[in-house]
DNA sequence: AGGGAGAATGCAATTTTATACACAATTCGC
DNA sequence: GCGAATTGTGTATAAAATTGCATTCTCCCT
């Protein structure tokens, strides 16, 4: 059975090349030695997540539905009763605006940069706990989880 | 122009309802009193970023791109040789900073608010012109370039 | 007011995608 | 190993989506 070696290509395809129907994937698969039929990819592609997007020139683009990394969050480190946050350039204080939003107990404030944001965690609390609260491992608050 | 009333609704009925084509958005749209054709669905929805994905039971379902979150924009006015532009809460910081980014000629700087902020145009160039170099129309800085 | 540029939209034709049906291949329980 | 059930795939076709072109609508400028 060649489907798992035909669905691999096709991953691979999709995340490199700019791809944007059946029929010119069919195309690439072929180029690979791969055969195959538009109807089989139709059935692939549903099976694999595979979706129709907007690329950046505004033409259409395949790619995956699950997004690897949340838009706009970097990381988030503890250092004593700080978290220092790493954010896509310019996005640290929509960051930090959505942190205060969520009123989380035992931070005091936050202060913004512009790729890096300070969230002080007030004495008695813990900020590796609070961390755990902004759900950084999947998600957060400027960021969209993923499932 | 009643595009924005119907990209509306759409957002509204993609988010809510099970619908899978274009054909049936239409009907849907047509039971709210609004009357369009396929063709301007299909652009309605690129536009949108609305995606066909499989939902839980492994049928087809219309979505919102995981990222789409990006326009944090919300209008842009001009007045005088200032652009007034509002953006989501907490976002006009984020959106400022692209604007620097872009280093569009005319921009002689932004000041952000929270949701709010203004571009100074020199004098000699024309905020109108500025704007429409910025893309509002279709995109812009944080928010995605459709065309 | 009048004119022009660009945006929005419909229509029609085309392209792209999904699926019903038939059959082959594989897996499973005995 | 054998038949039954499940899974995979092609063919043909139906369904859905995109796009070129023409037209209309909206602003904005003079």
């Amino acid at each position: 059975m060649n489907k798992k070696l035909r669905q691999e290509a096709i991953v691979r395809i999709v995340e490199t090349e700019t791809i944007s129907s059946q029929k010119s994937l069919r195309k690439a698969l072929m180029e690979k030695g791969l055969s195959v039929t538009q109807a089989t990819l139709s059935r692939d592609l549903k099976e694999l997540g595979v979706i129709k997007t907007v690329d950046d020139e505004g033409g259409y683009k395949y790619a995956f539905r699950e997004n690897r990394r949340a838009p706009f969050f970097r990381s988030c480190e503890v250092s004593g009763n700080l978290l220092v946050v790493r954010t896509d350039a310019g996005m640290a204080p929509a960051v930090a605006y959505r942190i205060d939003e969520m009123g989380l107990a035992g931070v005091l404030g936050t202060v913004a940069g512009e790729d890096t944001l300070l969230a002080v965690v007030a004495d008695g609390h813990d900020a590796r706990q609070v961390r755990r609260e902004l759900g950084v491992r999947g998600g957060g608050p400027g960021w969209r989880r993923n499932r």
